[in-house]
DNA sequence: TTTTAAATCAGAATAAAATTCTTCAAATAT
DNA sequence: ATATTTGAAGAATTTTATTCTGATTTAAAA
């Protein structure tokens, strides 16, 4: 696999934060002119660095700021029940990550929804309605203090 | 504050997941023409809407694939020891997301570390140094299911 | 219902950016 | 020391973003 260098780096730092940066102001923050910053750029595009460009949106304004982590157990743990679980919640549009993880619960899922009342909807009939699930618990957001990626 | 219709909010789902798209592309997509799909863009972002563009980065290539949400209860609750430990988390890299949260933790971090090494590492050494901190609990992440941002 | 005003669109024109290409210089290998 | 490879700069080209104009629709007012 191809090396990246402390320039590769920097351009990846920025672009991380901000990727609406013209080649040409990217060059001049790396003191680079701009088509050796472009063939660098489609390196690490095509060598997988960075996996893809997108917009983060206000989830306040779409409806969406009200964030709960939902851990859960799953009823059982054999491989059906597992392969199914992850099917459903794939399917939730209100479950925004899920991990599988150690400890006392199977699941972390991140959960956006508009206030209590929609995630009190969400829980009752959308994750009432995903059989695997043995039991779940609730942590409520009371404020974001650091997000890399908000 | 200006009210979206459905085309907005498909743009908004669109760039959402990739923001790479040329307005033509965008436009062919709504059944539009270019200058109203631009105008709309431009004014999503003016309002708000659209926070900002970024590059999603390859964690495991970058050595940050190891990824443990930590509990933090702090030593007390009052407000210059709260204050003090969210500029202190800020500044520690690793430190991805932090919320603070309902129940027996006051945050949750998310921390992204290259190995089980560099977590220890940055336990010790990093949150050790934290003084507001009076107890962690670290559960690891075995594998990510669904991330809308990933 | 008719008229007026305000939005919104399509398509052309322009400006800016991305992308390609050629040449040159530095580093590395022979 | 010479050949080869790599990476950069700058110009040329292509593509895209952005602006502008006129037409059409929608909504409001008369």
């Amino acid at each position: 696999m191809e090396q990246i260098d402390e320039i590769d780096l920097q351009l990846l730092n920025i672009l991380h934060d901000n990727s609406k940066y013209t080649v040409k102001e990217l060059a001049k923050m790396v003191n680079l002119s701009a088509s050796p910053v472009f063939e660098r750029i489609k390196r690490l595009e095509n060598n997988g660095y960075i996996k893809k460009y997108i917009a983060l949106l206000d989830a306040e304004k779409l409806n969406r700021g009200f964030i709960v982590f939902c851990n859960i157990k799953l009823k059982q743990h054999d491989r059906n029940i597992g392969n199914q679980f992850v099917s459903d919640i794939m399917k939730i549009e209100e479950i925004v990550e899920c991990y599988n993880i150690s400890g006392d619960y199977d699941f972390l899922m991140k959960v956006s929804a508009k206030d209590m009342k929609h995630y009190q909807d969400f829980v009752f009939n959308k994750l009432g309605s995903v059989e695997s699930i043995g039991s779940t618990q609730s942590t409520f957001v009371m404020s974001e203090i650091k997000n890399l990626y908000g």
